[in-house]
DNA sequence: ATTATCTATAGATCTATAGATAATGC
DNA sequence: ATTATCTATAGATCTATAGATAATGC
């Protein structure tokens, strides 16, 4: 008998929410298996339940590990040409996008543990971009919308991009049409 | 014994795609029962296949459903101000919005049986707003943005608007956000 | 001694097929 | 005669708990 692996277990908790991000991805929260994400990090689906223990309690810190990278993200893009910058980059990550369209709208579904997180980071995120875009454009700005207005429509452009991008990413050039809407809030017209 | 109640079938099959479209909902596709549609109908889950032949037909038929009202109203939507009536009673019903918001974004996933038919219904959608775009505002419009980057936004901005307002109801506008934005494709700046 | 990982297993579901039964339509 | 609906059931999964085993750390 090969004798077990033993991973070190701060080493196997990353494996394990980086696969569970790809499978919750992929499929979908309610479509995805604890086995499905045990297979990809070598392990039974107990041996991840000793790292988190629950379907719900791994989700949840699926989401707590993507937050701490998308926060530094956004805390990171002050201002319109940072935003154009991301849109460009997450146009690179279809995978990461695609975790991100499939939980957010799963999430406002029956009992989904998600519910909870998605509406305080789009409570966050509209207000933080909020305040960026009046400090940038002035309230209301050169477009005629509020700053407010302007940054739940910014956000809503980016999120509908991303779903008509993954359904067809030849079609549809979420960089060049962000940037497009960014030029409009500027108060750029012909 | 109490005589089992027999349906006549149109009436039958209409209930349950009903059904099932508000338990695709609820849960999502993957999230659903066949057992949840019966249910709801009054029959069990094998009364159900006896009118469609597995779950995946069934949410075909629901999106044919859907869509033989969707595209009513979109064709019906040759002008800014239909989609502005059309945004303000949707803002009445969350569950279809919910329906479609939920099943779009799961569409994205793995073998997923309604990616194709959100493919064709995206394609066809921005075509159809692009040139009623173009013959009320002209190309480019009085924004700068082409009939077709204002069409794909347009349609980007309503799916993101579901989205914040199905999680955050009380905190977003659909309907004023979406005038705020045709405003601006009209090119009414400060 | 602790703990990472496994085997075993209970208890729920879930889809789909096969075939029985009874209500309807001709 | 047809068919709407049911019971029975095969065959997959899936989550979670209990407890065994072996590798690691002190």
């Amino acid at each position: 008998m090969t004798p077990r692996r033993r991973a070190q277990p701060e080493v196997r908790r990353a494996e394990i929410l980086t696969a569970a991000l790809e499978v919750f991805s992929e499929r979908g929260y309610r479509g995805a298996s604890l086995g499905k994400v045990a297979e990809r990090v070598g392990l039974t689906q107990q041996g991840v339940l000793h790292y988190f223990h629950s379907k719900d309690a791994l989700l949840i810190e699926v989401l707590r590990l993507r937050d701490e990278i998308d926060v530094r993200e956004i805390d990171g893009s002050k201002r319109l040409d940072d935003i154009e910058r991301l849109v460009a980059g997450n146009a690179t990550k279809p995978g990461l996008i695609q975790s991100f369209t499939v939980l957010s709208a799963e999430s406002v579904t029956e009992d989904h543990p998600a519910k909870q997180y998605f509406v305080d980071r789009y409570s966050d995120v509209r207000a933080k971009l909020t305040m960026s875009l009046r400090t940038e454009l002035g309230d209301p700005g050169p477009s005629g919308l509020s700053a407010e207005e302007a940054a739940t429509l910014l956000i809503a452009v980016m999120d509908g991009l991303q779903l008509q991008w993954l359904l067809q990413p030849e079609d549809v050039d979420m960089a060049s049409l962000v940037q497009a809407f960014t030029r409009v809030l500027r108060g750029a017209a012909i």
